[in-house]
DNA sequence: CTTCTTTTGAGAACTGTTCCTAGAAAGTTT
DNA sequence: AAACTTTCTAGGAACAGTTCTCAAAAGAAG
């Protein structure tokens, strides 16, 4: 287990508040409002070493810049086609590879990432969508 | 209907010829066999168009750089985690978002994106997997 | 052949991320 | 508490991948 910094503290804090999943230029700018004197360069150190830890979780998924997920569960994801946010989504079932691959074929199939495409609440509400 | 340059068929060619998901740098690789002059900025710019005219597909899934699929149909993907190649895989059964989220508390679902990991057939293969 | 439109090659610019290093902070030992 | 060791940070340089810019080349139309 990892020594807890002011700024790891202040970076988790961050995390945890936010209501959607932030890129690290996000999470910087929102972590100098506790720490001012933090560099972008510490963030993404301590993003990694979060991750690495279990304590959040690293999205990758879509063109853009990574985003970061304060909430170390599995679970899944939206990410809005208009603003481009990525939220949580709350899941009816669990998602089983095996149910849609065999790993028959000579490669092995561990696991898979589910990704959720359309418009989030904010989005799905306004007129022009 | 965009008129198919011999840059552009080039381009189609490889990603065709691909038994893997190619990334742009190699995609440029293999087009200047056929395209010596071809440079790497039209090879991201057709490469966008192809995707747009349906050719052909993105796949921005994963940290590294983007990877494009030949075969524009639905279909999924394996990502190696041993040497991180992009490989096609059969699937046993379509995949419906509809089976695990509702479109119900605000937010729209129109589509998911999902991929597998696992070890490709060569590296499941190697003894030291 | 002239004109108009589209595309290209080459490289500069940009974005997001990682790396480097001297110094600061925290932890240990005495 | 001082001296020492280890870990961490700020700041900026370096890097990778991608997009942009623009003069020139290629192609279509008249």
């Amino acid at each position: 287990m990892v020594r807890l910094t002011r700024q790891r503290k202040a970076i988790l804090e961050v995390l945890r508040r936010a209501h959607e999943h932030l890129t690290a230029e996000e999470v910087y700018a929102a972590a100098r409002g506790m720490e001012p004197r933090i560099s972008l360069g510490t963030v993404y150190r301590n993003l990694d070493i979060l991750v690495e830890e279990g304590l959040i979780q690293k999205i990758t998924t879509g063109s853009g810049p990574m985003r970061f997920d304060g909430n170390p569960e599995k679970h899944a994801h939206l990410r809005c086609q208009r603003c481009g946010t990525l939220e949580d989504l709350p899941m009816k079932k669990a998602f089983d590879p095996r149910e849609y691959v065999d790993s028959s074929l000579g490669h092995v199939v561990r696991g898979a990432v589910l990704e959720f495409h359309g418009l989030c609440r904010r989005c799905a509400a306004e007129p022009d969508a």
